[in-house]
DNA sequence: AGCACGCCGACT
DNA sequence: GTCGGCGTGCTC
């Protein structure tokens, strides 16, 4: 053989990052010499992509010796992090692929922080040339160009920022000129460590309302909605709204003043800073009888050394932490590490600090909240083999653990576990497979498990593991269940009911606390013309407005002349959906008449009614609209428990893990609201929130009570949950199902179309159903699937986006998911201005 | 997202 | 007979 070994090319097979479905398929490129010891599996790469040769971030994703293409192009730049990606990363970025049908882009920002991932930075430069091709430049392009070339190269950005929408074309024609080249550097990874705060500066209101009503730019109007709505939040959330582009739109606010801009330093791991103290009550771990025996069950089938799953089903308050954390301490003794995934930081704040107590600087905190740098910190902490017990969300499910040995889930029937972005997984599809891949162990744990996961363990694929006894000696609550409906016949149409009252007085009379719950925010659900009925709408959404009010009504006007001004001075009419926010307006915008109905109590109603019926009782409210900022969650639960306040009012959030011995009364008010959503799963949901709440009663020595006002008194799953009677609530539940044959008895797969052309919307929708029936009926005849729709989402405009939907009834496996990936790339490519994408089991319908 | 190719209408 | 519109499809 005369070929010499040097001459040997080297090919990489990558995936480009941004690229549509249908078109994210592997690529070869050529290895150039100087770049082969730092190209391999894992590496992220600048490749020139397309007719343009744009260049393009991708992963490697093998490494080959051939390349029978014949238009072979070069890899431009490999980033320094060799492996970002490592064996296991990459196996669980195909998994995603598949399992969910996003693209392996997707994949790889879902299972990779995003500030380890190096940014390309794309820059032009002039070419040195003796052309006198300047000369027939027009005279914008040759400003243009002679900025570039007195710097010689200038970053995209920059261009794009300083000549605006028409540098992309400038530069293109420049380029075609042979004036200008197109380059990209890879910007390694920063740690960037700051976190930014956004707010309307004080006294900067009355500016921003101006400037909002002028609405030159949408965007900033948006921004500045939001902030008020909201009051401070972090930028990285702003973006999660609007996306990457209020970036820009934000310095440009910041630079007319209205808004300012805090960048603080934020800790390494603010978890241990903040928590770290609590350790001290993590001493007593003695386990019960009931508990031992169940963690005995659990070790057993963790130490086979095969991949095993548990369901640990225990009453509320029965100790299944610590039956968790006996579980841990026996794994991360084996020198493995641990995931254990919670539904949303800021509600499990005991959770998570008694965790951090225990195990210190082992642990790594990952949520949604974090700073890119703070989670880029968690992340390389796992990843280096620092810390081997992660808590954390959803996302946290990828975490780099080491040597997995148990991916705990607790509360897992959250509808949290399920994202409803791209990549669209369930947690628990991804534990599966993480767990099965390094044969380690699965604890599902819930007081009330996804009627899914209960069936499983009745199958026997589960082991279910019971806990039937509150621990301490603590008893269940009494439940009373109040008919609003007698109230309101003898004339009491206050939201506090008379029974509720009577328990609120008594339990303040002697010195406990309340927790009350109220699934509603805002003062009044619906604000409707009292002539002609219509309700409010957003004008961008298809719901009503809430009404909210910015100071209490009090009695609300003594006549209805005054009641209504009251209520138009006081408050307004705010879109939950998009942030938009309004004056209440003068007239019925469909009839004109004057008079409006406020109907539904909200939390902030709510807050009123309960200082009315328990006077001089301090009561602390807790909803989105009082939790905005950093931290105040955990404030307004700390000062629960420090005894500052009597009742603790609030939404979905006060019915997760608290532990507060001194409450003994649990008040829910309209129980019925979450009974009638327009869902599959409602009664599963309302079941689930009750019996969690009533929970929240006697914990500490003294017994408690729980009262739940009802329209509806004599539903069975109200009945069920005041019993806690969880066995009897599956029984009844997973019969419906499969009559009806609804998950678990099938899957569904939803395909949403998305755009804000209405009619194209709707045809396309036609287009792809009917396209869909054509399949099943040829290419895909063996599939058995049961077509519905298509038809508007029960949201149908949000941000005048519309939305329809298919929903397809099927078993999910290879075969089904090839036949829905089929649609989705036809229909990606084939509609403009209209987006397609599938949902498997969506949280939501 | 951007670029090339191709098919149709308006023009020399 | 040619130029140029945009609709459609591909990107190693």
């Amino acid at each position: 053989m005369t070929e010499d070994r040097s001459e040997k090319k080297l090919y990489a097979l990558v995936r480009i990052m941004d690229v549509p479905l249908h078109a994210d398929k592997p690529y070869i490129y050529y290895v150039p010499a100087e770049l082969e010891d730092k190209v391999s599996v894992g590496t992220l790469v600048s490749v020139p992509f397309g007719k343009g040769n744009r260049k393009t971030s991708a992963v490697v994703t093998d490494l080959v010796g051939e390349c029978e293409y014949p238009q072979v192009k070069p890899v431009s730049e490999a980033s320094a992090d060799a492996g970002l990606l490592d064996a296991r990363a990459m196996e669980l970025c195909r998994f995603l692929c598949s399992y969910t049908l996003c693209t392996f882009g997707e994949a790889v920002r879902a299972v990779v922080p995003a500030a380890a991932m190096s940014k390309l930075d794309e820059y032009y430069e002039a070419v040195e040339t003796d052309k006198p091709a300047e000369k027939q430049l027009s005279e914008k392009a040759a400003i243009f160009y002679t900025y570039i070339k007195a710097r010689g190269s200038v970053p995209a950005k920059r261009l794009s920022a300083k000549f605006g929408d028409e540098s992309a074309v400038l530069a293109s024609s420049l380029i075609k000129l042979g004036l200008l080249r197109r380059g990209a550097r890879v910007k390694e990874a920063t740690n960037n460590r700051s976190i930014t705060y956004v707010s309307i500066p004080a006294g900067g209101e009355a500016a921003a309302r101006e400037f909002e009503n002028n609405l030159r730019s949408p965007l900033q109007a948006q921004i500045l909605a939001i902030l008020r709505v909201c009051g401070r939040m972090t930028s990285d959330e702003l973006y999660g709204r609007l996306g990457k582009k209020a970036a820009a739109q934000l310095s440009s606010l910041e630079k007319k003043g209205l808004v300012s801009l805090d960048r603080i330093e934020t800790y390494r791991n603010p978890y241990l800073a903040e928590n770290g103290a609590e350790g001290e009550k993590t001493q007593e771990n003695e386990l019960n009888a009931e508990q031992l025996k169940a963690y005995e069950r659990l070790c057993g089938l963790y130490s086979g050394g095969n991949a095993a799953a548990a369901l640990l089903h225990g009453v509320t308050g029965s100790g299944k932490t610590r039956v968790i954390k006996a579980m841990i301490d026996r794994v991360i003794s084996d020198g493995r590490g641990v995931i254990m995934l919670v539904p949303e930081i800021s509600l499990t704040p005991q959770t998570v600090s008694y965790f951090c107590g225990c195990y210190g600087q082992r642990v790594a905190v990952m949520h949604s909240s974090l700073s890119q740098g703070e989670r880029y910190d968690a992340w390389k902490r796992i990843r280096r083999g620092e810390a081997d017990v992660v808590i954390g969300t959803r996302s946290a499910i990828f975490a780099p653990v080491k040597n997995l040995g148990m991916i705990v889930i607790d509360e897992e029937q959250e509808h949290t576990y399920k994202s409803d972005t791209d990549p669209k997984y369930l947690a628990h599809d991804v534990a599966r497979f993480r767990c099965g891949k390094c044969s380690a162990f699965m604890l599902l744990s819930s007081a009330t498990p996804s009627l899914g996961s209960y069936r499983k363990a009745k199958q026997g694929i589960y082991t279910l593991v019971e806990l039937n006894e509150r621990y301490g000696g603590a008893k269940l609550p009494e439940v009373v269940i109040s008919d609003m409906r007698s109230e309101t016949a003898a004339g009491n149409t206050a939201p506090v009911g008379s029974v509720l009252a009577g328990e609120l007085k008594r339990v303040y009379s002697e010195g406990r606390q309340s927790i009350i719950f109220l699934n509603r925010r805002g003062y009044s659900s619906t604000v409707s013309c009292r002539i002609c009925g219509e309700a409010i709408k957003c004008p961008h959404c298809s719901v009503s407005l809430t009404y909210h009010t910015r100071q209490p009504l009090g009695d609300g006007g003594a006549d209805a002349a005054q009641y209504q001004s009251l209520r138009r001075s006081r408050g307004v009419l705010a879109c939950h959906y998009c942030g938009y926010r309004t004056e209440v307006p003068a007239a019925c915008p469909s009839c004109g008449a004057e008079h409006f109905k406020y109907m539904g109590c909200g939390t902030q109603q709510a807050e009123e009614e309960l200082a009315k019926v328990v006077p001089g009782a301090k009561i602390l409210r807790m909803d989105m609209d009082t939790t905005q900022t950093k931290n105040s969650h955990g404030e307004i639960l700390r000062r629960f428990r420090e005894r500052e306040g009597d009742i603790l009012l609030g939404t979905q959030m006060v019915t997760k893990g608290h532990d507060f011995p001194a409450v003994t009364l649990v008040g829910v008010m309209n129980a019925d609201q979450s009974l009638y959503l327009d869902d599959y799963r409602a009664e599963e949901k309302t079941f689930s929130m009750l019996t969690q709440v009533i929970g929240r009663a006697g914990r500490g020595a003294d017994a408690g009570i729980a009262v739940i006002q009802t329209a509806n008194p004599d539903s069975e799953v109200i009945r069920l949950a005041a019993a806690q009677d969880y066995k009897s609530f599956y029984e009844k539940a997973i019969k419906l199902r499969r009559a009806l044959v609804f998950p678990p008895f099938c899957d569904l797969a939803v395909i949403t179309l998305s755009g804000t052309d209405e009619a194209l919307l709707s045809s396309t929708a036609v287009r792809l159903s009917e396209r869909t029936k054509e399949l099943l009926g040829g290419e895909f005849s063996d599939v058995s699937a049961l077509l519905f729709g298509p038809f508007e989402a029960p949201v149908y405009k949000i941000q005048n986006t519309c939305r329809m939907r298919l929903v397809i009834k099927c078993r999910l496996n290879k075969r089904t998911r090839s036949f829905i990936y089929n649609v989705l790339c036809e229909f990606g490519k084939a509609a403009k201005g209209i987006t397609v994408s599938a949902d498997f089991n969506p949280s939501t319908l």
